[in-house]
RNA sequence: GGGUAGGUUGAGCAGGUGGUGAGCUCCGCUGACUGUAGAUCAGCCGUCUUCGACUGUGGGGGUUCGAUUCCCUCCCUGCCCA
């Protein structure tokens, strides 16, 4: 029965096993519906930055595994631009997934292109990565892109910094400013047909991380991003901050969204923590650079070692790679610098890091 | 057979016209990568006892205090002519 006065929203989250009452582990499982199609959690979102998960196509992500993808604000509105997008039909009919996407909101990128940003109260000044042109984001500029690029799950424009590179002042008010720019992200949103997710920061500090918590906790968002992590911290400062954020939004319906976490044991402990949603370059990135996961750990397919070396890389993996190919000739694709290396080594990964959630 | 240009660390080069050649790019070896300025980056890549030292410019000989450089000779390679 929905009610008059609170309208549906366009993304809902139903927990399906909530934590166990004996406080063993915050661990949930739930679903995620939007738009396009339910999502199981716990959630990995692959990382397709340009409208594309790096050298995957539709069917690879499908055939993967992916419920939803997550794509990036600042990249496609610099190229090929957002209204571009919305012209072409948006962004899922321009780059041919039918599932799930969630946008990232260009906020990550006020910390990776750190020497070529200047941050005001307002907004973000950009040195444009692609040809040096002066790109001013806002938060309500990176909603309305997002809105143009019609992602099921928008995120808000925040201010993360490092963690262990910043004083708790700088940390302060980087949390305090994400805090006015997610209020400026609500008041902009226009389409009605889309999420809202909200992003929790707070560094490495419990108070402020607590502070944050329940500010952004008491906004009308659909779900909660937790950023600032997955940096430099040590995997028991993580801990250690999802320890005091959690517990906060124990009562909490929406969904927890730990930005840019992609190892599969960080991900299993932030899992533990009481985490739904991850995202990461991790997985694919490391499978580009030569660096294939497998149940022992890893092994580098540049090594001299396994030029002979006639088994797959995971026996009894079902992915595209270990179903037709030798560790021999993945070796061999790498050294040949061939182009379907990159394609069968990201989908072992990211099929490994899908059926380890 | 004559002429000519060459022979530098796995490959390809740079440099060096008498005063300490270990420099570059490949190849090769290893590592890193967490909301993608990343099919990227870093280290190593002659030998050793590796913060240093030693050896190394096709072979042999000569001149010289000193030769990769100059001279003689031999070997090898490309090209041209016979």
């Amino acid at each position: 029965m929905t009610s008059v006065l609170a309208p549906a929203r366009p993304v809902t989250f139903r927990i399906t096993t909530p934590p166990p009452v004996d406080g063993a582990t915050r661990a949930r499982t739930g679903v995620l519906a939007t738009p396009h199609g339910d999502v199981r959690t716990p959630v990995f979102q692959p990382v397709g930055t340009n409208a594309t998960v790096k050298a995957l196509d539709p069917d690879d992500l499908h055939e993967i595994g992916a419920s939803i993808i997550l794509a990036n604000t600042y990249h496609l509105a610099l190229r090929p631009g957002h209204e571009r997008i919305r012209r072409l039909g948006g962004l899922h009919r321009f780059m041919g997934w039918d599932g799930a996407i969630l946008t990232d909101s260009g906020g990550f990128q006020v910390v990776s292109l750190g020497a070529m940003r200047r941050i005001d109260e307002d907004g973000a000044t950009f040195r444009s990565h692609i040809d040096g042109s002066p790109q001013r984001f806002t938060p309500e500029h990176a909603t309305a892109v997002q809105e143009a690029l019609g992602s099921d799950i928008a995120v808000c424009c925040d201010q993360p910094v490092p963690p262990h590179a910043s004083s708790r002042a700088e940390v302060a008010d980087a949390t305090a400013r994400t805090h006015r720019w997610a209020e400026r992200c609500l008041a902009a949103q226009v389409r009605p047909d889309q999420a809202l997710f909200g992003i929790i920061q707070g560094g490495l500090e419990p108070d402020l991380r607590a502070e944050s918590t329940r500010i952004l906790a008491a906004m009308p968002f659909d779900g909660l991003c937790i950023g600032g992590l997955a940096g430099d911290e040590t995997a028991e400062e993580r801990r250690a901050a999802l320890d005091v954020v959690v517990p906060l939004l124990a009562d909490d319906p929406r969904p927890r969204y730990l930005m840019g976490l992609g190892s599969p044991l960080d991900i299993l402990d932030a899992v533990d923590a009481g985490v739904d949603m991850f995202d990461s370059v991790l997985p694919a990135r490391v499978a580009r650079n030569g660096t294939l996961w497998v149940p022992e750990g890893r092994l580098n397919l540049r090594n001299a070692r396994f030029l002979d070396d006639p088994a797959p890389v995971q026996e009894g993996c079902r992915c595209r790679l270990c179903r037709g190919f030798s560790r021999a000739y993945l070796a061999h694709l790498f050294r040949a610098d061939e182009l379907l290396a990159y394609r069968l080594a990201t989908c072992h990964n990211l099929t490994f890091l899908l059926d380890f959630m």
